[in-house]
RNA sequence: GGAGAGGUCGCCUAGUGGACUAUGGCGCCGCACUGGAAAUGCGGUUCGCGGCAACGCGUCGAGGGUUCGAAUCCCUCCCUCUCCGCCA
């Protein structure tokens, strides 16, 4: 895998302000260009030598097989010159594997840019693209439906937040979790757990039936080069759980796994696009994070993704991207939760992306917009690093192929728009119509025996 | 984990220090022959880096080492296969 200096020396001032948009430093640019130039240089003069050396060392064989005595002076002299050149070669070898080195290492540092139109800035510069369904208030006027919780007087109902119905319904165990596995490991139980089958077996049958995808069932650990094949290491070695004795990282989205599929290889233009959705237990650390937005799944250290991973032609990745924002968008639609569309900012995306749209449903419990997919373009920044390329004719030289993924669907925060989307006054939850057949049932209605504390 | 056998260009394969500038076949691409095709013949066909180019350099699982010179010899590691052990 070589990261390769080439994008930079094709335009720097397009990578230079890139990454000032992400919020990255530019001189980074500067000392790679100025880095590489050196190792040009280097590498020149140690062909040249190698060449020298090479004849050199061919004309002693030459020489010997002329009839020459292999410890005569002839060839001593001859010898000599080689080792002599040998000697330099080793020279300028060592300074050329520390300029490598060095440009290797600020090249993993330099983010991919954001296209043309991405609007510069943080948060505040999201631009919401397009909204879908009704962001239903907390408060609600009562139905009717008498049970266990119905407000007094028939007035208005309030929505739970999901955390409340998940443990009253007995379907997540928090507490357990903890005691398990640590704080952020949630237990999913009786209807939890099926929901959560559920939801990763329509996705997958969503994807693999309706759109076209093959179905990947990947390792739930990568190796270093595969971590750093899609830009986790060095940018975001800090969010992985580390498996220190064998090496390994606990994958932190199937992306990762499945992206690297192709790494070192050369695909057919006929095989393009290739077309894969993965379902994989996600691992994050989360350092830092602690405090906010944690409350009940929302911001978990375990959790399970449907991931969609594209390889594409550069001409047609653009297109994808809308189109794989589409399917992810096709699902939330179906499941009858609201949500809307953001086109990301600079200092919103990662390092590693082009382009990036955000989906977010409405969680009317506790009346946020909650993070379920990010659909993004990598263009051709993955596949340099991971040496994913795929000739255009046959026959032609190998070009770079866009990597794009987007997830379709992460399940911690679908199962809490669902919990306060479609809870009932009576304190049970009308399961969406496309899971019924997976769960078996309509509605989720009481705790599994034994579940509550 | 232990013992053994292996890893060469898309696939198969030859290659045990200098003629390796890595064989040969299959596949693929081009040309010829054909009404068109098949068959046949001729030529081409790893990938990367540097160079305007001619060309040069590297690349035989990875990394070190020995040597004037390594696919070839030595060391470490990775992977595959067989047998044993363990095991969902």
């Amino acid at each position: 895998m070589s990261v390769g200096v080439g994008r930079l020396r094709e335009d720097p001032d397009l990578i230079r302000q890139g990454a000032i948009d992400k919020g990255e430093d530019p001189s980074l640019v500067d000392a790679a260009l100025e880095g590489d130039a050196r190792r040009r240089t280097l590498q020149g003069e140690g062909d040249t030598l190698r060449a020298e050396r090479n004849a050199a060392s061919k004309s002693i064989g030459e020489t010997i097989k002329g009839g020459a005595r292999p410890d005569g002076p002839e060839v001593a002299a001859l010898r000599a010159r080689s080792t002599e050149i040998g000697e330099r070669l080793t020279s300028i070898d060592a300074d050329l594997a520390e300029v490598d080195a060095i440009v290797e290492d600020l090249l993993l540092r330099i983010p991919n840019p954001a296209e043309p139109d991405v609007p510069v800035g943080g948060e505040d510069s999201n631009v919401t693209v397009r909204t879908w369904g009704e962001q239903l208030p907390h408060d609600q006027p009562f139905e009717g439906e008498v049970g266990a919780d119905a407000a007094p007087g028939g007035a208005t109902w309030e929505r739970r937040p999901h955390w409340d119905v998940a443990d009253r319904l007995g379907m997540i165990d928090l507490g357990r979790g903890a005691k398990i596995a640590g704080s952020g490991f949630p237990v999913y139980m009786g209807a939890g757990s099926q929901l959560q089958r559920a939801l990763i077996m329509w996705f997958l049958d969503v994807h693999t039936r309706e759109n076209g995808f093959t179905e990947v069932w990947p390792p739930a650990v990568v190796n270093q080069a595969s971590a750093r094949g899609t830009g986790q290491i060095p940018d975001k070695e800090d969010q992985m759980y580390v498996v220190t004795r064998d090496d390994l990282y606990l994958v932190p989205t199937a992306e990762v796994p499945v992206t690297n599929l192709h790494r070192d290889e050369i695909l057919e233009a006929a095989d393009l696009p290739i077309r894969y959705a993965a379902y994989s237990p996600c691992f994050r650390r989360e350092a830092g994070a602690a405090g906010k937005d944690t409350r009940g799944i929302l911001r978990v250290h375990q959790f399970d993704k449907v991931e969609m991973v594209l390889f594409e032609r550069p001409e047609a990745s653009a297109e994808a991207l809308e189109w794989m924002t589409g399917v992810a968008e096709d699902l939330l639609k179906r499941l009858g939760l609201a949500y809307r569309v953001l086109l990301m900012a600079t200092r919103e995306m990662g390092f590693t992306q082009a382009r990036k749209y955000d989906l977010e449903v409405w969680a009317p419990g506790v009346e946020r917009w909650l993070e379920v997919s990010s659909c993004s373009n990598f263009k051709d920044f993955q596949a340099r690093r991971m040496a994913v390329r795929y000739r255009p004719e046959p026959g032609a030289k190998p070009e770079l192929v866009h990597t794009l993924n987007g997830s379709g669907l992460a399940l911690p925060r679908i199962v809490a728009a669902i919990l306060e989307t479609f809870q009932r006054p009576d304190g049970s939850v009308d399961v969406p119509p496309p899971l019924r057949p997976y769960m078996g049932i309509d509605r989720i209605a009481s705790a599994a025996a034994g579940s509550s504390q």
